[in-house]
DNA sequence: CGTACTGTTGAAACTAATCAAGGTACGTGG
DNA sequence: CCACGTACCTTGATTAGTTTCAACAGTACG
């Protein structure tokens, strides 16, 4: 029996919609892979040598200068499709944030089981062409938003993407939700720095829009006010 | 006789590797239109009504905020392919920034061609991608460089693009160039404002680094020190 | 030759970064 | 289980970079 038989992204990641004999070419080529939060998957500018299905927990994707400056251009949830098919080399660095499962290929197999099978790669256009959107509406955020309306815009994209992620059956964005990211992580998203993400969440606590239970946690006190802010 | 078998970017675009009978097929749905400069052709968040290949000229892609802030997204050369097939909505407006030439199509219909032809599809795939990695390193720009380093990358990337367009058989980047964008519009993309744009020029002007014989010329005298600045 | 648009320059205001201490939570070992 | 050390976070004061506001100059065009 293939572990794909058992996955739990099975019906949600590009491999939905392969038969069951393809599923088991597919598992033949790839495997099983645990990464420990902090732990990188795979390094900028590196030769691009394998792909991977995230099953469980969140990575990001991130780019830096040669001083050390650090830009996080990506995301990846349970689901999401990492590395970089079809060229040489990967422009962006792929770290845990959290525990992290994937399901890992070498990107030349996995690159010649895509061409074969067209299904398998028309899934991953609708998914780069669904990231391309993101990330331009992000560029947008990055160029020409305040610190306040980063923030709120931030707050509000993570009550979205990661209620889709819980196994709560409950619809539409969670109004409560731990983050995956350290103050300096919610930096490197914004393009801000840490004491200003700090002192951000601190105003919109005193103005009882959120509240912060603890370092990781937020609940939405507000959404409204949130909406309003986001610009 | 098909108007593909006359067209300039045949062999880049992604109609490269169709047959004659494909591409046959590709140019019963889609047909030739002309856009001026400064004329729109897709609107933010309209229902994705079309999508096209850019034969000649440059357009932007672009989002707005309600309150009329603009940031450029993108930015279509000959052979790109701009629109977005397999969804319901266009998350970003196309205006020509020169007079321009494209190829456009139904979306319904290009989707029906694409799905059946992946060949297709794998070249929309491979140009996707290359977007993807082209908007994530501008996602560094715009969140962690400075003014100068923005305008330095700037110019770099434009004495790239703007030397695979040319016609001159020259190899590598352009030295001199025309920017197919006003002072303002190079803002929109960096994320600056136009007075700001205008200082770092001149700068730039005075320390001997570049040249601007008018307005819409630049030429790069010094790119060691562009490319030292560009950070 | 005047008008309108685009770009440049200067001064002031403001936002966010930087520099610098403290404080709080968390894990580890006593 | 509690004390301690460390990493993470918050807060305050100051500075720097960019925007904003305002006026002017250059260029294209009728």
């Amino acid at each position: 029996m293939s572990s794909c038989d058992t996955c739990v992204v099975r019906n949600r990641a590009i491999c939905a919609g392969l038969d069951s004999r393809e599923i088991h070419a597919l598992n033949a080529i790839g495997r099983r892979r645990s990464v420990t939060a902090g732990e990188p998957l795979i390094w900028e500018d590196d030769d691009s040598l394998l792909v991977a299905n995230v099953i469980d927990g969140v990575l990001k994707l991130t780019t830096s200068t040669e001083d050390g400056r650090e830009q996080i251009v990506g995301v990846a949830y349970p689901s999401d499709f990492i590395g970089r098919p079809f060229g040489p080399t990967s422009k962006a660095s792929v770290v845990a944030l959290t525990d992290a499962r994937v399901c890992v290929f070498s990107r030349n197999d996995f690159d010649r089981f895509a061409r074969e099978h067209p299904e398998l790669e028309h899934k991953l256009l609708e998914r780069t062409l669904a990231e391309l959107d993101r990330t331009r509406s992000w560029m947008m955020l990055l160029g020409r938003k305040t610190a306040p309306e980063k923030i709120a815009t931030f707050l509000l994209e993570m009550s979205e993407r990661l209620a889709e992620t819980g196994c709560t059956p409950s619809f539409g964005p969670a109004n409560r939700f731990s983050l995956p990211f350290s103050r300096q992580q919610v930096a490197d998203v914004l393009g801000l720095t840490i004491e200003t993400v700090s002192r951000q969440f601190t105003k919109l606590k005193n103005e009882g829009v959120i509240e912060l239970p603890s370092r990781r946690e937020v609940e939405i006190v507000n959404r409204g006010a949130l909406v309003a802010l986001a610009g």
